[in-house]
Formats: structure tokens, sequence, C-alpha cells
RNA sequence: GGGGGUGUAGCUCAGUUGGUUAGAGCGAUCGCCUGUCACGCGAUAGGUCGAGGGUUCGAGUCCCUUCACUCCCGCCA
């Protein structure tokens, strides 16, 4: 046989080559020992096949003291299998190797985790033995998906017409945004490089340069604090840009694109097929969030004009009403036959959250329309039938109230919006519902410096021209900034960039930059929009989160190859590690000594 | 920086109200077994109960400190 290793993988043997010498190779994921036969499952990347040896061969004794995990070759026959030993769980399962010989190809120590099981393990061993965890079936198919939605992603970018370009990994410390990570410079002493947190300014640039539709898969670096769906350090994102685009142009390139990606990976149905635009504020009122979970039935409602009714008599909500309160409503269906236990619940896990509580009646009819519950008694029949005009609640449905000024109210009705949901088990987990979020406003407020601030991207183009919009009340500016989100995770955020840098001055100026400021600050990028720039925008869809909705993950780490724990160490390589003083020296540094 | 959870054999976990010699499954080692596919059966080895301190006649168990991992808040386009 002229191959040294493998005719064939360990997964495409079957009843046709059945009589056909082969060479596999592999690892030994399983043995089942009978004492005077032994089976074993030859593991590669394309599956698994059964390979027989009984004691007539002289290297039995060999191969059944060869532990699991041991690297080898088989040379042997295809024979196929009875009718009743037939294996259908595998690709393989209707033939087997007889073996004939086997040598050893690399040998396996004692394993600190098993390979085979479906076991999960403390997160340190599985990161310090990567290259272990990874051969295991579940993580295995996750890493090679990713490469597969990456290379599908790829092509249709270049489909649509969009050209892959590589940006700087080392480029400059920018003063908006996450904390950088920063590269020393030998040749310029005491200076830095920063990772790029994104590609942001440079794909502006790539437009300004006249390319017109840029991509790229790329490496994006923000060295904050990390999150079960937000990997310490690195991530990478589906960056992109267009030239002579308005909002839309890039809604339906990345509507395209997503909609392809999720129904060539995913089995899970769509529930929109043209994702609904919601805008920033109605998402803040309705939802409570800005990534709404659009799964979820459960709108939340405003009505504190209710608690200005002579005709209701909660004092508590009325008296906090009159110092600027708000109350806002869940309305769920049908519930009035629901037990006393499922409303005290939740109130009991709203004080949890920190709130006040969640005070709830159920709408019922005897003559006439009646509130029945701990607070059912406070409300009159006419504002009884005001609520349900206000929120669309029927007769037989209950309303969850709670009251509390803007901010508060917000995080504790989305919260309770998911709690209520998912106790009512009214979550389809089998769909993805995306949606857009839009017209988020250009600034905002800082709670704790009362200054104004960008709410978001600083380059976002405002909506409005320069000579119709209202510069004086600047917390009503709106920008063409957008979300995209699906499931309630946010999966990226883009922008019609603003490419007028007089009217980038003016909008700095209200946060409180000088022009010099702004041209210190962002040279590059101003300087660049003075020369003739079209206009442009963008967005960048996270891959490891697509990624993670497709392999139905909770963690990042479970779609990503080789990732550092929690406190932005790798366990494996042992990074970040010391350095040497020769190092230190080259680079123009010294450590202060640790406390 | 703050809060929650976890930490017992190589791995996954049990361990009662504080009470005799800390257990099980998988894995390892040895023996038996020719149709298994989570093979089966028997035996053996394997423990700083994360670490340190305290209370107690006695601590895996209670208290304090500390470390590691993880989830969340802060932070984050």
């Amino acid at each position: 046989m002229s191959k040294k290793y493998r005719t064939h993988n360990c997964g495409e043997l079957n009843i046709k080559h059945v009589g056909k010498d082969v060479l596999l190779s592999g690892w030994i994921n399983k043995k089942r020992d009978h004492g005077n036969l032994l089976f074993i499952d030859l593991r590669d990347n394309y599956g698994i096949t059964q390979c027989i040896i009984d004691k007539e061969n002289s290297k039995f004794n060999e191969l059944e003291k060869t532990p699991l995990e041991t690297v080898i070759r088989i040379e042997g026959k295809v024979v196929n299998r009875s009718e009743d030993t037939i294996n259908k769980e595998i690709k393989t399962g209707e033939i087997e190797i007889g073996i004939q010989k086997f040598n050893v190809l690399g040998t396996c120590k004692e394993l600190p985790l098993p390979v085979f099981t479906d076991q999960e393990y403390a997160e340190d061993i599985r990161l310090k033995y990567r290259f272990l965890d990874l051969r295991r079936k579940k993580i295995h198919e996750n890493i090679i998906l990713r490469s597969k939605v990456i290379s599908f992603i790829r092509n249709q970018m270049h489909e649509l017409g969009f050209l892959e370009f590589q940006t700087p990994i080392l480029t400059s410390s920018s003063p908006e945004g996450a904390r950088d990570f920063l590269v020393p410079s030998r040749l310029n002493p005491g200076k830095f490089y920063a990772l790029p947190q994104a590609p942001q300014q440079f794909k502006q640039l790539i437009m300004v340069s006249g390319f017109d539709k840029y991509f790229q898969i790329a490496p994006c670096f923000r060295d904050e604090d990390a999150r079960a769906d937000r990997s310490p350090g690195e991530f990478y994102q589906l960056d992109l840009e267009m030239s002579f685009v308005e909002q839309e142009d890039v809604f339906n390139v990345v509507e395209t694109l997503l909609i392809n990606t999720f129904k060539e990976f995913s089995k899970k149905k769509l529930l929109f097929n043209n994702f609904p635009k919601i805008s920033y504020k109605e998402a803040m009122l309705k939802y409570g969030s800005d990534k709404p979970d659009l799964r979820n039935p459960l709108l939340i409602n405003d009505i504190t004009e209710i608690f200005l009714r002579e005709d209701v008599s909660f004092e508590i909500f009325k008296r906090l009403v009159k110092k600027g309160s708000m109350v806002r409503c869940i309305v769920t269906k049908k519930t009035k036959d629901k037990p006393r236990s499922f409303f005290d619940n939740i109130d009991k896990w709203a004080k949890n959250q920190g709130a006040s509580g969640l005070a709830y009646f159920t709408l019922e009819k005897d003559k006439e329309v009646s509130g029945k519950g701990p607070i059912g008694k406070f409300f009159s029949k006419e504002s009884l039938e005001q609520i349900m005009s206000l929120t669309g609640a029927e007769i037989g449905d209950s309303i969850f109230l709670a009251c509390s000024n803007k901010k508060d109210l917000e995080r504790i009705t989305s919260l309770a919006r998911e709690k209520i949901a998912k106790d009512l088990d009214l979550i389809d987990d089998d769909t993805f519902a995306f949606c857009w979020v839009i017209d988020y406003p250009m600034f905002e407020i800082n709670d704790v410096t009362n200054k104004i601030e960008f709410s978001h991207n600083p380059f976002s183009m405002p909506q409005g021209s320069l000579d119709n919009i209202n510069f004086e009340k600047p917390l009503e500016i709106l920008a063409y900034q957008y979300d995209i989100v699906c499931n309630g995770i946010e999966l990226s955020s883009g922008a019609i960039r603003n490419h007028i840098p007089e009217l980038m001055y003016k909008l700095f100026s209200i946060a409180g930059y000088s022009k010099n400021d702004v041209n210190q600050k962002f040279s590059g990028m101003i300087n660049a929009l003075s020369y003739g720039a079209p206009p442009h925008g963008g967005i960048a869809p996270g891959i490891d989160r697509i990624v993670m909705l497709l392999a139905n993950e909770k963690n990042i780490r479970e779609v990503t190859m080789f990732p550092m724990n929690q406190n932005a160490q790798d366990l494996m390589m042992n990074a970040p590690s010391d350095i040497n003083d020769k190092q230190l020296k080259e680079l123009n540094l010294s450590l202060r000594s640790k406390k």
C-alpha cells in the first residue's frame, strides 16, 4: 500500500467498500474488551469507525493494553456487519475493520479529562487542556460550525459586491469608548500603540479612499471585564461599510445576509422575514430595553394618567405620581384562574430585584367590571375601563403594576416581562426573532456629571440637516444610528456616518469639545473628511454571538477555539506572563513594584 | 471595585444533627469473558475534603480569613 497513514478517513467507509484493504489513522475513542475479542472505536475529524481484533492476531495483547486517546494506524479489511450488529448511530455503522496490523503513532498519558463523554467539566481544566477538550464531540462540532459560518458569510459578502481588506492591528489609542490594550513601542520610547477596539476609523477612511464597499472578519480588542456572552480581550466582528447609502440600504444587505445565514445553519424558524423596526423610544417604553426579545409577547404600557383620577384611591402610587413618578404595567392574558402563588411569587421576585414589588389585580366582570386581588378595590369601574382601553386588557386578564422613576421602571418592567413570560412559558425557544432598533438619540445626559454626552458613536449622522436641526434642544436630536437584536441579544450596531466636517464640529461643540479638540483628537478622520468624503454608513455584526445563537450555546467560550478565562488569562499558554529585564529595557519600561 | 454560586480520588459527584476506618460511577492497574457499540463480571491502587486559622473531647460538616473557577452589577460598539 503506497499511502503512509491512511487510505480513508474514519467517517467515509460504508457497505460499498466491503472487501477492500484499507489504512486508517486516528485516536482510540473507546475500547470494548471481551477478553478474546476487542472492539476499537477509531476517531478522527470525520467520524468513528469500529475496528475489531481477536486473540488469533499476535498484536492482540498489545492493542488491548493501548490506552484511550492514543493515536494509532490500523491496517485491515472492510467487512460488513451482520444485520443484528449494525450501529445506526454512526455513518460507518454498517461495516467494521478487521484489524490485520496496527502501530502507535502517538502515545497518550493518563487523561486529565475524559474525551469520550458528554459530561460537563470545570472550566479551568477544560481551558488548560483545551486541545483535549476540543476533541470532544459537541465543542468540536461548534468550532467546525463557526468555520463554516464564517466562510459562508465571506462568500455572501463577495457575492454582494464587497471587497475584503485588512486594517492595522497596531494603531493609536482613541479617547472614546472602551479601555484600550496598549503595546509599547521600542522605536519610539515612551509611546504606545493600541490594539483596535474596532476598525471604525479605518473603514471610514476606506470609503473616503473610494473603495465603495468594504468588509472584514475583523478582530476587535477591548480591555473590559468579561461576561458569559463577552470574551475578555478579543472578539470578531463582521465589519462592513458602504458608500452612497442610506440606512435602508444597510438594512437590506444585513437582512439578506442574516436570513441566508440563519436559514443555512439552523432549523429554527425565523419569526420575521422582514425585521421589524422599533424606535429606541418605543423599545424603552414597550419592552423596557433597547434589546427587546420579540419572542416574548408581553408588552409594557404606561398608565400614569390613571393615578390622576379622582375615582382611583390607590394612594401610595397617587402620591408618588404627584411627585413625578410614572406607572407602567404588564398585562397577562387569561390568568384569572392562576393560583395566588403565581402572583405572589412574582411580587416576591420583584422585591428581590430591588423593586418595591409588583402590585397586581385581575379584571373580572359580574354585572360590571371590577378588579380582584390585593389592590383591585382601589379602582372604579370607569378607571378600569380606561385601563382596558389604554392597554388592550380584557376581562380575565391580570395587570402587574410598578411605580417609580423612568430609569428604575424600565429596568424592573424589562426584567418582569422576562420573568413573567418564563413563568407562563410564553417564549418559543425554537424561533429567532430579529428586529432593528432605530432612531437612537444623538446625545444623552450623564446622571453623575449632568453634562451632555454622545450617547453612542460621535461619528453618527444626525437626522435632519445643518439648517433644520434644532441645536438648542440637543437631547431631541436623533441619529441615523441602529442596532440589530435577536432574541434579546444585541448582535451589532451601526450608523450612517457624519461625513460633513462643519456638522461634526457643531455636534462636538454641544458635547463640550472645541474645534481644536476635535482637530487634535480625531485628526486623521476630520482631515480625511475635508478632502471629498462620500456619504457612507455601515454596521458590524458580532460573529461570536451569531455562532452562539446558531449553536444554541449560552457561553461564548463554547464557540471560541482558544478562549481566555474570566480573568483574561490563557491557562494553556500561560498568558499573560512575566517578561525579562532585557525586554523591559528595550521597551524603555520599568515596573512599579506590586503591592 | 462590589454581590451570588461552586470547590471532597485523575474526572463527575454523594457525604444526614458536628461523632468510629470519608463513599459511588467513570478512568487507571491486574484477572475473567468471541459480537460489543455507555459491553459485562471480579479485585487493587488512588484523598493535604482548595489553603490558613479558630470553636469543640471531636470538624468534610460550624465560625473567620484567604485563594481558584464561574455568574451577575459596575465597565463595554
